[in-house]
DNA sequence: CCCATGATGCCCT
DNA sequence: GGGCATCATGGGT
């Protein structure tokens, strides 16, 4: 069952949580990719040093952050990776939830052919944890990119679905690779299931 | 294990 | 021209 509209629209930090679990999918051509997102972190908006749209910023780039619910902000970080985002409250509330952990289900052979251009079976063990254990790495692994900006998750390309019933333990923890946040940087908005190896750092 | 560093492109001032 | 919601690598401990 595909995530609708109605589940993206709610508080950013429960949509955040409650996004572990679930299973991203994105169908490349008929192709499949998938994996259960198993790590994020809550963005806030106005009010949050950490947020891309802190203060009310609004540029070109955060024109998706301000747009409807349930879609998908991505953007390049660091002139080389692409970070991904689900898009949440009601329009005009600049809030997202950043993914930054997967653990592969479908398309895995592609998945490593993306990341290390090599087949699943040639990699170390090392290599297949570093599949989609960052938000960088996810983002190479599922082939999402700067063209899939602003896509809308309700429909067929890429979308979020219920995952099996199991009850989850999670971890809540500060956020990474903000340190310029001043008080922000120590906010408890990072979200994890516990045990889980495809996190990307523990504690 | 840890830490330091370089890669690389786009946005925004 | 500065800085970035990252990653891989290489060296030290």
């Amino acid at each position: 069952m595909k995530l609708e509209r109605d589940f993206y629209i709610r508080d950013t930090r429960t949509v955040a949580r409650e996004l572990l679990g679930k299973i991203l999918v994105h169908n490349v051509n008929g192709k499949i990719f998938s994996g259960k997102i198993v790590e994020t972190e809550a963005y806030l908006g106005i009010v949050d040093k950490a947020a891309h749209s802190y203060g009310g910023k609004r540029t070109k780039r955060l024109e998706i952050m301000y747009g409807p619910p349930g879609r998908a902000y991505i953007y390049l970080i660091y002139g080389m990776y692409y970070c991904f985002n689900v898009v949440t409250k009601e329009e005009g509330t600049p809030e997202a939830v950043l993914i930054r952990g997967l653990e592969p289900i479908d398309g895995i052979n592609d998945m490593a052919k993306n990341r290390f251009n090599k087949e699943l079976s040639q990699l170390s063990n090392t290599q297949v944890k570093n599949l989609t254990n960052g938000p960088g790495k996810l983002c190479q692994a599922m082939k999402l990119d700067k063209y899939l900006n602003g896509e809308d998750l309700c429909g067929d390309t890429l979308y979020i679905e219920e995952g099996k019933v199991e009850s989850l333990s999670i971890v809540t923890a500060k956020r990474i690779g903000i340190d310029y946040a001043e008080e922000a940087r120590d906010f408890p908005y990072r979200y994890y299931i516990e045990g889980n190896s495809y996190v990307s750092k523990v504690k």
